[in-house]
DNA sequence: TTGTTCCGTTCGATTTGACGAACACCCGTT
DNA sequence: AACGGGTGTTCGTCAAATCGAACGGAACAA
């Protein structure tokens, strides 16, 4: 959805980028893939349709993830002081979430900042099939988790859920604080 | 590395999966993707090495974003208790880090909870390339990020930088907490 | 110079993935 | 029963991805 088209090129820059990371030369990565040299060349150039096979076989070679060669650039550094950054104060109780990090294009993990206070609980209802939640107190004391199974949790406490199910989170003391990371997977 | 051969059984297992979440049957997604139909039934079958551009047709056509077909599934609940978890202490100083939660085989995103003493600074090479490292501050203050560019934090606020280059962890007053992702990509 | 050995590119032959029609099947209706 | 509409599968054809060899160029030694 977030997709457009292939990304031929995007793929023909992270190889190269990859390879001469790596220190090889095109003859060497192909004995090491199993792949020939002609393959390799046209891919670097933007020019070919890969196959899984062979994307596969250039991972393992290039000691990548493979996702690696088709996912986009990284960023750099960023600081986001405490009450800096878009919060989104939930219409229930005194809740804030700031949204720390995101991935850009296809949305694959974010993270935020919580800060709420004891009152009416905070339910969430079911984001995109196969999320998880990872959850970590860092003050105070919260109840939090699947709305049929929560967790009381204390400082340092670690709690992952999915998040594909309706979930709640409540604090129990005040300006109790945590961090959630939302894996979109 | 971590690789084998490519993953068809999972990506078959994964496009039927998509397939039916999202309601639809052979004939319709292959109308949305413009792909064949037979195409389709061959890739479920786990015949076939679909390109590139066939995977990302899928991608789009089921609103996924694409690593989805390749990656693994999905974990349930659990909880580390603070305290709890495989701790690694630090060689150095009186750092210790609990590793949360980690992607298993291809590890994409790591989630550690970290605890420090002030004393000397835990410094970190550079992990595998194109790694970041989003950092939040619980408790305490600290000194953290690259380390020709260091920045003084204290608690809730988040610092993201690249973990592919060195880096270090110092904490300026006891008991320093924090939580850390970091993310191979 | 000549020979050697790398580099990366180009080109023809072959393998193979994607297509589309025909297929068998199941189900609800007439 | 026969139908029409839906499912997913199989198979022959064609375009294209992969291969392997030959290529031109650069660097270096004899």
């Amino acid at each position: 959805m977030t997709d457009g088209k292939p990304p031929f090129e995007r793929i023909a820059a992270a190889i190269r980028r990859e390879r001469d990371r790596a220190g090889l030369s095109l003859t060497e990565l192909a004995k090491r893939s199993g792949l020939a040299k002609s393959t390799l060349s046209q891919l670097e150039s933007g020019t070919g349709n890969p196959s899984l096979e062979t994307l596969w076989a250039l991972g393992v070679a290039l000691g990548v993830p493979f996702s690696r060669l088709v996912d986009p650039p990284r960023p750099a550094v960023r600081l986001i002081r405490a009450g800096e950054g878009p919060a989104a104060h939930s219409g229930q109780a005194s809740y804030t979430a700031t949204l720390l990090a995101s991935s850009p294009p296809g949305a694959r993990r974010d993270l935020y900042r919580i800060e709420a206070q004891p009152g009416e609980s905070r339910r969430s209802e079911p984001h995109m099939p196969g999320t998880v939640e990872h959850l970590v107190i860092g003050a105070g004391r919260a109840l939090a988790g699947p709305v049929d199974e929560p967790v009381e949790l204390a400082p340092g406490d670690y709690l992952a859920y999915p998040g594909d199910a309706p979930h709640l989170f409540t604090a129990l003391v005040p300006d109790t604080t945590g961090v959630i990371v939302m894996e979109h997977v």
